[in-house]
RNA sequence: GGCCCGUUCGUCUAGGGGUUAGGACGCAUCCCUUUCACGGAUGAAACACGGGUUCGAUUCCCGUACGGGCUACCA
């Protein structure tokens, strides 16, 4: 694998192009790049994701950059949470905010400067130019006609340095005026895009809208800090979500502005993650509405509005969500629908991406965690279940742990499923199904369910299949069928017709418990 | 409105000029099991529509419809 190893680029000459290696010869590099402005989207995960399995596919280099150029959207504790919750996917970055690399500073707040340099080199090489109208001027022009943009067309009747004479940008400039400096977009030009998931797509510069690149507030927008960051942090690939498409005829006018054409990403546009039912790309919102987790960890905002569940806490394991996410929108042909991250990095391929959206299907989700769950270690599930078992004062020694996830690990769907559908392996049985009862029990039972009673008290060791012997021998013993009675034995252990089989039941809960509940049972029938 | 993207079972998808259009989730039935699950088997279920091109289109091209994204000094 060869490094390239770059100076840091805050020490380069602005007009020296940075990376001037064929793409070809460049190991990959890569980047999620998510704004701080909440929790991050389970749609920002997948994007995240695909990073990362192209990144691992291909021996590179996968980086996480903060996008904080809004000052206004910054959400305090959003950057935390991103992190967070890449560790809890796996999808560590090699370079990045909170992962060290040498193309720092990774957040774009602290590269404020660089901006500022590079957009002034863009003036000055007369692919951008300051512009002095004022929002309030702008919003006027938009509130008398719509379709207003600012353009090539319209710009020769505002303010800005191509309009103004030399003298007068100057003492704007003096004096301080707030201005924002924008693209310089040419007319007549045909920008073609050979996107790896779509195939070319090609803009009309006509179209396009001079945007702004430098804001007033002398922060970037997301158009001049994305290609500056791309360019002097060696990216080679952008992937990132469906609505950059549209913007990526800009970004391409910002390489060739810059001379950086030559060395350009090559780009992948995803699809939307789409809604569960009904129409539109799946939002926060939709995550109350259909009562479904649409963040990979719980997140704690201002009101209960802003605050939502996440796939952690719902009782997700991380490689079954990484499983389900991966293939929401990409699958390498063939059958397999389980994938380790391992056999994901694998077989990933941006060619295998699907172009249309992909709805949200949360019964699949569902599923995929089950099977994860029953492929588990026990012993890694006691560990899992250990902390919501303290969390309602349950014992959580790891031998019995360990035996009551082999228990129940093949009926349950989510982590707490563990201590709640099976709560009766902790603690005594909260009601019974009478209907059942009213079924199984009659008072003619009575002196036998005393007499297996004592048959189970006089048992000398207490596992399943010896337990199973000896009480098919007693009922046999006493012309009982199994009918007649092991309903009534699972009714004691666990009051639901539900749950793993009688005699595993009573292994785990041990000779004392089981007796005791035997009698609690008894007497509840005979009362009921 | 303008620009751009998309459209195979309900959902995620495989496929690709000639296939009984394959798999998975979900659903239904059956088997296993004196519970519930797991597992196994079977079944219903799709190429949006209209024109081309072609001996032949679900597959290629063009329209239409429908869906989506973008259209900020947000990302």
């Amino acid at each position: 694998m060869i490094k390239i190893v770059k100076p840091n680029p805050t020490h380069r000459a602005v007009r020296e192009p940075a990376l001037k290696q064929p793409a070809k010869r460049m190991s990959v590099r890569v980047r999620f790049a998510p704004s701080p402005t909440g929790a991050l989207h389970i749609g920002g995960v997948r994007t995240a994701l695909y990073n990362y399995l192209f990144a691992r596919k291909n021996g590179g280099t996968f980086i996480l950059r903060i996008e904080d150029t809004d000052q206004n959207r910054y959400v305090p504790g959003a950057e935390q949470y991103i992190i967070e919750a890449l560790k809890w996917t796996h999808l560590i970055p090699d370079e990045g905010v909170g992962f060290g690399g040498d193309l720092g500073p990774y957040r774009q707040s602290d590269r404020k400067e660089i901006y500022q340099k590079y957009a002034r080199e863009l003036v000055r090489l007369g692919h951008a130019y300051y512009a002095f109208d004022t929002p309030e001027a702008l919003e006027g022009l938009r509130a008398g006609e719509a379709n207003f943009t600012y353009n090539f067309r319209t710009r020769t009747g505002l303010s800005n340095s191509l309009t103004l004479s030399a003298d007068a940008v100057q003492q704007h400039l003096d004096a301080g005026t707030p201005c924002v400096i924008r693209l310089k977009v040419e007319p007549e030009q045909a920008i073609r895009i050979e996107d790896l998931i779509r195939g070319e797509v090609v803009f009309q510069s006509n179209e396009l809208d001079d945007k702004v690149l430098l804001k007033a507030d002398g922060m970037p927008t997301y158009h001049l800090a994305n290609i500056v960051d791309d360019h002097l942090m060696g990216i080679t690939h952008v992937i990132r979500g469906e609505e950059w498409l549209p913007s990526t005829a800009h970004h391409v006018l910002l390489y060739r502005g810059f001379g950086w054409e030559d060395t350009m990403p090559k780009f992948a546009h995803l699809p939307l993650i789409l809604k569960p039912e009904g129409n539109g790309k799946l939002s926060k919102r939709d995550g109350a509405k259909f009562g479904i987790p649409v963040f990979p960890l719980a997140w704690a905002g201002q009101t209960a509005e802003d605050s939502f569940p996440g796939f952690r806490e719902t009782g997700f394991l991380p490689e079954a969500t990484v499983n389900f996410l991966a293939l929401l929108g990409w699958h390498p042909g063939g059958e397999q629908e389980i994938f380790s991250m391992d056999e994901l990095a694998q077989a990933f391929s941006i060619e295998h991406i699907g172009k249309s959206g992909a709805r949200f299907d949360y019964e699949k989700a569902k599923w995929f965690n089950q099977r994860y769950i029953q492929a588990a270690d026990n012993r890694a599930l006691a560990t899992s279940i250990r902390p919501l078992a303290e969390a309602k004062g349950y014992r959580s020694d790891e031998e019995f742990l360990v035996r009551s996830a082999a228990l129940m690990k093949e009926r349950v769907t989510f982590l707490p499923d563990f201590v709640e559908q099976g709560y009766y392996l902790f603690e005594p049985v909260r009601t019974y199904d009478n209907e059942m009862i009213g079924k199984k029990w009659n008072p003619a039972l009575q002196p036998h369910f005393e007499a297996l009673i004592e048959h189970v008290e006089a048992q000398t060791t207490f596992e399943a299949s010896a337990l199973e012997e000896s009480l098919k021998e007693f009922m046999h013993g006493r012309s009982l069928k199994a009918g007649d009675i092991l309903p009534l034995l699972r009714l004691a252990l666990a009051g639901t017709m539900k749950g793993p089989a009688v005699f595993d039941m009573a292994a785990v809960l041990g000779k004392t418990e089981t007796v005791r509940r035997l009698q609690t049972a008894l007497a509840y029938f005979l009362g009921a």
